[in-house]
DNA sequence: ATAATGACTGAAT
DNA sequence: AATTCAGCCATTA
């Protein structure tokens, strides 16, 4: 089947997401710079865009650098995986996570 | 090949 | 602390 020999920055941002454990977040650019690229945040949540619903990736582990949530123009969603990231015990302070308890960095634990 | 797009980020206001 | 502006870079057409 087809599978790309040379995975593109999306499938490597579906890669990480996935292997971020239960009530840890990763920032958009963390994850950038996790993969090697520093300036590609854009380009993680454009990929977590294309996720379809019935996706395996936790994309609502990932927000913005500053402990917000995306809301891309659809506040339902962002009412939504506020909802998945409480059930996973994360703590939302004024509509903002504490990135410094919550943040997850790969390879560190 | 070029141009437009966009779940972002950091610095300045 | 909140808002605004410009830069960033992979994906799509």
């Amino acid at each position: 089947m087809a599978r790309p020999v040379t995975p593109s920055f999306r499938e490597r941002v579906y890669a990480l997401v996935r292997s971020i454990p239960e009530g840890r977040v990763m920032g958009y650019g963390h994850v950038a710079a996790a993969l090697g690229n520093p300036g590609a945040a854009r380009q993680v949540g454009y990929g977590m865009a294309a996720l379809p619903p019935e996706t395996d990736v936790p994309w609502h582990r990932v927000i913005h650098s500053d402990g917000s949530l995306a809301t891309k123009g659809d506040p339902v969603r962002l009412v939504v995986q506020r909802g998945l990231l409480m059930r996973e015990g994360l703590q939302f302070r004024r509509d903002r996570l504490d990135m410094a308890a919550v943040g997850w960095v790969p390879a560190t634990g």
